[in-house]
DNA sequence: CGCTATTCTCGTACGTAGTACGGGAATAGC
DNA sequence: GCTATTCCCGTACTACGTACGAGAATAGCG
């Protein structure tokens, strides 16, 4: 199972080392020898949990093994590297969205439900918007979303390709709103406080304040965020519609 | 130089271990003991001409150091970390934005050219997309785009800190653009071929045609992209509507 | 001029990653 | 039982970030 892979890291940054064919095969089971004492999505699920619970950073091959009971090693039997099990990791997790059976006519309100499913779901997987851009290939949870999404787009009068750019750029803009949301929780707990306080210190400093008055004012605003969701929802109405203006 | 630093991971994924005060403090010269040999600003440059040709995942201290033709531990005593110098590289990158001295009275025209002038930032930077999430704070060339985009934004009629979130969006929207269309020029390149065609082939598969069949027939489409330059317009003309609109 | 405090330089070394290798253990079919 | 097959995982190698501290280079002082 080990590949050979020649995934030196070429010129550019995007390293190709993920073979979409073989990743999502169905594996059928050999009928001899001995038996698997583990699966590929058990693995997955213990790096999925420590990453919620200790950031995508925890998730190093040896605390994933120790998490299952194996030995480090063990995991390569199932996974065939670092790269693929992120892989494995994010369509399990696109697993977890709640999507309708069907269109219900009103195909701005399917598509603002599913965009808060995919809030829910970073929300829950905080380490999610920092893992898609590496994100290579589409399993089939994550396609079965995408078929959902055009489906729930059909009536928008907008062609397959623009639907997917729409999709894409949507789910970009949840990520990094999570991202935001989720940095503006941390800076009132305690171990973010000392971070914060030392930002805005520096912020108000008059380097910063003759040079970028607006800027300073703006960041070290009491700011009141009033209500996160109604945040969210009213932003994503506005992309909504500017995304799908047919002008 | 070299910080205590209580960069234990926290239970959360984020991890706070940059100083901003001492970071971007005009840094005075000591006048007594051997005058350095380099500068804080030639390693950053290093290491983004680096990150360009190769790729982020190029950059280590000990290829940086060999670049600017020195010891590896020579860069700590420019630089406290690895994360600190990505912080540096970033807003270096920032301060090759040409923003105009003031705005010219058409606030969209000068919102969209900004941003044409950070996409054309992260094509030649093709690392920036994927550093920008890790960013923790702000340097003064990032602090001066800010300024200027607030300074655009304000005949537009919102308020800074609604203001600092529209740009923050579209700076968002502007990096997974690029994203997508890098790694579409990517698929191209004949190194890219062959994971591109295994991709298209997964796509065929009955597995995938069978339960997503409008994905299937989407991604695997012949897809002439019609002009990048166009494309990318467009979708900006659009965001920049929505989340403008004062509804 | 040499002395000395100060500052920068970088070889060595430690800890932690990912993972190649290969011998041993467990099983299914004969 | 025997054997082919499969899985398990200890050992070990490479590459990384970086702590430590000895040595080298300088500026100001005597």
């Amino acid at each position: 199972m080990t590949r050979t892979g020649t995934s030196g890291t070429g010129t550019s940054g995007r390293t190709a080392g993920v073979d979409p064919e073989a990743l999502w095969a169905p594996a059928e089971r050999p009928r001899r020898g001995r038996p698997p004492a583990h699966s590929r999505a058990e693995i997955t699920a213990a790096a999925v949990a420590l990453a919620d619970a200790e950031g995508l950073g925890a998730v190093t091959m040896r605390a994933v093994a120790a998490r299952v009971g194996a030995g480090t090693m063990s995991l390569y039997s199932y996974v065939p590297d670092k790269e693929t099990l992120l892989e494995l990791m994010i369509d399990q997790a696109a697993g977890e969205h709640r999507l309708p059976p069907a269109p219900s006519g009103d195909w701005r309100a399917d598509l603002r439900h599913l965009f808060h499913e995919q809030r829910d779901l970073m929300r829950r997987h905080p380490w999610l918007p920092a893992a898609l851009p590496a994100r290579q290939t589409f399993g089939p949870n994550t396609l079965a979303t995408l078929e959902h999404a055009l489906a729930v787009l059909a009536p928008a009068g907008l062609g397959a390709p623009a639907a997917l750019e729409i999709f894409s750029l949507l789910s970009g803009f949840v990520a990094s709103h999570v991202t935001h949301e989720l940095a503006q929780e941390a800076a009132a707990d305690a171990t973010g406080r000392a971070f914060h306080d030392a930002q805005a210190r520096y912020l108000r400093s008059a380097a910063v304040t003759d040079a970028c008055p607006k800027v300073a004012e703006a960041l070290t605003a009491p700011g009141g965020t009033p209500s996160p969701d109604a945040t969210f929802d009213r932003l994503l109405n506005r992309m909504i519609d500017g995304l799908t203006a047919t002008g």
